[in-house]
DNA sequence: AGGCCATACTTACCGCGGGTAAGTTCTGCG
DNA sequence: CGCAGAACTTACCCGCGGTAAGTATGGCCT
């Protein structure tokens, strides 16, 4: 599979990961490349997607075991999506603040298939409270942006333990996200 | 001014502003523009760096004239970030989705300048109360990514208002920020 | 079995953009 | 008047994304 091949190269290489060497890595010349995945920017849209995905199947894990969504819940997918940002980081990085000009779609791409599933569950959850929905969408994305900034940020130089930075952003929006309407 | 030049350019030409076209918009040529500047990297360095400026003002203009700190205010630092971006709109995709290799840095650099004040404020504010205050930096970068890609999202195609967008930001980290170690 | 077509790959190339080296004009000063 | 040096321009290199044209491989029909 050439994905996973540009995965490893990314890996290896960091952004300086040029469609040829991650043709040589996939065993094949450049133009295969291109047939196989279309151009750069659907390579890195491809990846964005399966990012994404192991994102949401790890949040999943967490989130969706428990049919409560409580503050522990919370804390627990920020845990499980720094640590699965942390295990991919210069995917991560070049996915995020990747080449191209095509960047701003394909940010939004990637935020949005985090921040969809997630403004589903709010939707769901507080709609079961009574709770207004308007906010879902917003919040989704507030919530996937903070967690975008701070992963850069924590990958960087700061190496406090996973969970103890997951609970304290939990506790930054957690009671805000339970604020009902009875304000 | 280069910078100028390069700024009328990216306005004009969004992310597709080459070192080139914004040397003839600044009346000289790539050399120069190279000697004056530096790379391209550095370039996109000081556009950050002035973008960050305008943001902090905008903010400060808002924060800084009331010596209290709430929700109110924080709404405010919301909207008026907001309308900064919004008014940069293709600045702000140039220099957060910008092109290049150096794009961690400068993304952190750019998220920095504006988180670091904040963290400031902040960690005064908790202080003065009492609070815990090992949380300011963490909650500096999220608060900052959560406008980042908010303002990603908005400036996209959804034009709901920004006071609107603002106040539903500000619901969503109010309680937490202000709930103090009386938990 | 032998020739033919399609598919799939490779080699070779183009264009563009960042970066730079070498040449050229302009300015001030002896 | 001539010279030194700074500042700018022209002309170029290189690397990368993208593609066109050529080449091998494998099946299929006669």
């Amino acid at each position: 599979m050439v994905l996973d091949a540009a995965e490893r190269v990314i890996a290896r290489d960091g952004n300086g990961a040029s469609l040829e060497s991650i043709a040589v890595e996939a065993g094949v010349t450049k133009p295969v490349v291109y047939a196989r995945v279309g151009s750069r920017a659907e390579l890195s849209n491809a990846l964005a997607a399966r990012l994404a995905e192991r994102l949401i199947a790890a949040a999943g894990a967490e989130v969706g075991s428990t049919s409560r969504f409580d503050r522990i819940t919370l804390a627990a997918f920020f845990r499980s999506s720094l640590e699965t940002i942390g295990a991919h980081r210069e995917l991560f990085l070049y996915v995020t603040r990747g080449a191209s000009d095509d960047t701003p779609e394909r940010t939004l791409y990637l935020a949005g298939r985090s921040a969809g599933p997630l403004a589903d569950l709010l939707t769901r959850w507080r709609t079961r409270r009574g709770d207004d929905v308007a906010v879902a969408v917003p919040w989704a994305y507030a919530i996937i942006g903070m967690l975008n900034l701070v992963s850069l940020w924590w990958i960087d130089e700061h190496d406090r333990p996973a969970d103890v930075l997951a609970d304290q952003l939990a506790e930054l929006v957690w009671s805000g996200l339970a604020a009902g309407s009875h304000r």
